[in-house]
DNA sequence: ACAACTCGATACATCATTGTATCGAATTGC
DNA sequence: GCAATTCGATACAATGATGTATCGAGTTGT
């Protein structure tokens, strides 16, 4: 038995070690950062880091890892809760206001996994799960909540697939461009997609 | 006067560490991209690097520099050609096809460049100024063609906004997942949308 | 043809990064 | 409590990257 905990746990340092290399990769990109850097931006040495991991790419895989489950999670909780496109939408732009992301992670760092990741053939097979599952979410919102109404739409996977690369899109024009390219651009464009699909 | 050209031109050594730095880039990601590493890929060393840019930044500027103005010239003399919307996309589709795409590499630089870019706050000026004359393009080609056809659309502006969104995230999930991203998705997406907006 | 100039290779010094090996302190099992 | 184990800092060797200075060959103007 330990008296008081002088020692932070091994998952505390993990966890330490994320946030750390999230900032880090954000700044100066993956390919820019050494783990000395990663390691110093949350408190440790290298030492630290090599205790918990075998190198950058593991801790990359490991990051996608725990922060796919997050965002997918939170979208399913909100699809539990709200049953109509408007509200979806509604409950949407008010947690991309309130928070950094709906996927949970700053924009130019959710570029920055797609590009590694993209790059490292092997183990591109993991982000088109992850981008699979998140059409399929998509989908399913969209058949949920058009159900609801009463409305129909014709291919509710195509129609995911084309929500995704909008809401990516803007993001990416966003980190661009902030001035020409308002942080509500991706729900005007829903908004009048929807309207077109109604007429 | 000379009797036979031994040595390249200026010229021509910077057009070879363009390409070079472009497949290097594509590969392993700016940030992790050396100096070293791209003069070799040219055929040069260092030396001639440096002879000809102050360092990284500068080469990316002239990249892109070299990159927007080529781009928007293609679109431009496209649209001297090809009056309809139908017309349009379907030049725009050949020339995609056309395009050297065998492995879908060639648009990681496109979002590789972009990220680099946003990331230095004090160069970012210049690929705003492109994506506004990226949309403005798109916008004119969406009024021009459009009023060809004696049809109206609301906000060319926005329209081409959003389509540039459309395009840049398919582009970007064609990388992640080919084998559920075709590479017509943006075309396809596109002829939905004026299907839609026609009825 | 000759002098001035330009380009790019080579060499060099400096500094950053990497991965491993080892040691001491903290923690846990018994 | 005490031994065994775990974690993370430190030291170390090897390598890579950066930028500059310099030299020789190539090129241009007159």
């Amino acid at each position: 038995m330990s008296r008081v905990r002088t020692r932070p746990t091994r998952d505390d340092t993990k966890e330490r070690l994320f946030e750390a290399a999230a900032r880090v990769f954000e700044e100066r990109g993956i390919g820019a950062a050494s783990i000395e850097t990663i390691a110093a931006a949350a408190g440790f040495t290298r030492g630290a880091f090599y205790s918990n991991f075998a190198g950058k790419d593991e801790l990359i895989a490991a990051m996608l890892e725990d922060h796919v489950e997050r965002s997918i999670a939170h979208h399913r909780e909100l699809l539990t809760r709200y049953r109509t496109p408007d509200d979806y939408v509604a409950a949407l732009r008010a947690t991309e206001r309130g928070r950094r992301d709906p996927l949970g992670r700053a924009p130019l760092l959710h570029m920055e996994l797609i590009l590694y990741v993209a790059r490292a053939e092997k183990r591109r097979p993991e982000l088109a799960k992850r981008l699979r599952a998140r059409r399929k979410l998509v989908a399913e919102i969209i058949a949920s909540t058009m159900q609801a109404v009463g409305e129909g739409v014709r291919d509710p996977a195509w129609a995911g697939a084309m929500l995704l690369a909008l809401e990516d899109g803007f993001r990416l024009h966003r980190l661009i461009d902030p001035d020409s390219t308002p942080a509500d651009s991706f729900f005007r464009a829903v908004n009048d997609l929807r309207r077109l699909a109604e007429s």
